[in-house]
DNA sequence: GTCTATAATTAGATAGAC
DNA sequence: GTCTATCTAATTATAGAC
């Protein structure tokens, strides 16, 4: 709804191109919505102001709209490149900041679209995996050289995970609505601290079972 | 699959009873796989080996089969409390292990139900927030009197809802398949600190913007 | 490129026989 | 209580006119 290029050029770029665009951008807000499987493609349409069957004709399946929705890029990227340049110093406040900072401007984003459609949707809960890996984990276990960085790159999936759907999806407060300083303040030490505290003794307190 | 009663009384308590139970069981272990709306009718009824029509003869609509199935509260509550009446000291090692035991021995569990059926599912959602608001929020947040207590204790929701998404849901490794007790010295020590630690400063760096 | 059918399938839900 | 048959509505997807 922000941007729209709304000045139809009269001749040149055939006009479908815009069509298509639209039903993306269309595509990409209820699946981040709703999901995979909680989004028709009548609706899509429908939001998008086109025909049903137009959808089909440009992207051939529901899946083939949902993969093509994911993959548009255009939003995190180039932030996510600066994360990592940085180093190590202070890298879980900006781990914490860009995604705040991303996901807050459009909950449209990849991230967003495939954990609400994973729960219900085989095929995104694999592209999701993928996703974090490639975008996430590989990049973090790479800068850390000890023997438990996958352990300590998957503490950081946990909290990313985490913040994500307690913000965005289940929307618990009082996360959901704290100013993304006062979330970076909190979560930006405790990221640090996964990736480069000392590591923890196996079991310092063993919990006695029973009464 | 686990206790089945399966020497079944000829006379005595109709019989029909049996019936309702095994529909309640397979509910719970769809549910938890798939979702809400990833889970059909047809499908529990065929798991549990009835017909169709018995499910709205017992639950009447699919949703009031889930609202059954959710508040079937037989696993967490006596484990529940024995976290809170020992008080703040290694409180976070408690709840990450009690956590974790019981969603590991049955994902049919309310928590990963309704988390897997939130996303798409408006009810869930709401049901997932009352949920984790009563048992684990409000409970935490009573035990605090620092002015921030219920900052810290949406971060403990935080890494309690992180760590089922990373393990059940989304299976992302090492998370998935690490043992109970890995987890445990790992995020009992990051549950704490979100609890008892120092609060933190602000914005102790304020990360300047641009090249 | 865009739209009007419409096919094929599937899901939730009901009526009524047994 | 249990099952057969069925209704209704919605969905993905296709064929073909314009």
């Amino acid at each position: 709804m922000t941007e729209h290029d709304d000045h139809r050029r009269p001749g040149r770029w055939r006009s479908g191109a815009e069509s298509k665009q639209r039903i993306l951008q269309t595509a990409r807000d209820l699946f981040g919505q709703h999901g995979y499987r909680g989004t028709t493609v009548r609706a899509i349409a429908a939001a998008a102001g086109v025909d049903p069957a137009m959808v089909f004709y440009f992207f051939g399946t529901k899946q083939g709209l949902f993969a093509a929705a994911v993959e548009m890029s255009d939003t995190v990227p180039p932030a996510i490149e600066s994360i990592f340049t940085a180093g190590l110093d202070a890298i879980g406040e900006r781990i914490v900041r860009t995604l705040l900072e991303n996901l807050d401007k459009s909950d449209r984003t990849p991230l967003v679209m495939l954990t609400r459609s994973a729960p219900t949707d085989d095929r995104s809960e694999t592209l999701l995996r993928e996703f974090i890996d490639r975008e996430i984990t590989d990049r973090v276990a790479a800068m850390l050289d000890a023997p438990d960085a996958a352990l300590r790159a998957g503490m950081v999936n946990v909290q990313i995970l985490g913040l994500a759907v307690a913000r965005y999806i289940v929307r618990i407060e009082p996360i959901a609505s704290s100013p993304v300083e006062d979330l970076v303040s909190r979560f930006g030490p405790l990221v640090q601290h996964c990736l480069t505290g000392p590591t923890p003794q196996p079991v310092p307190t063993p919990t006695p079972v029973g009464a």
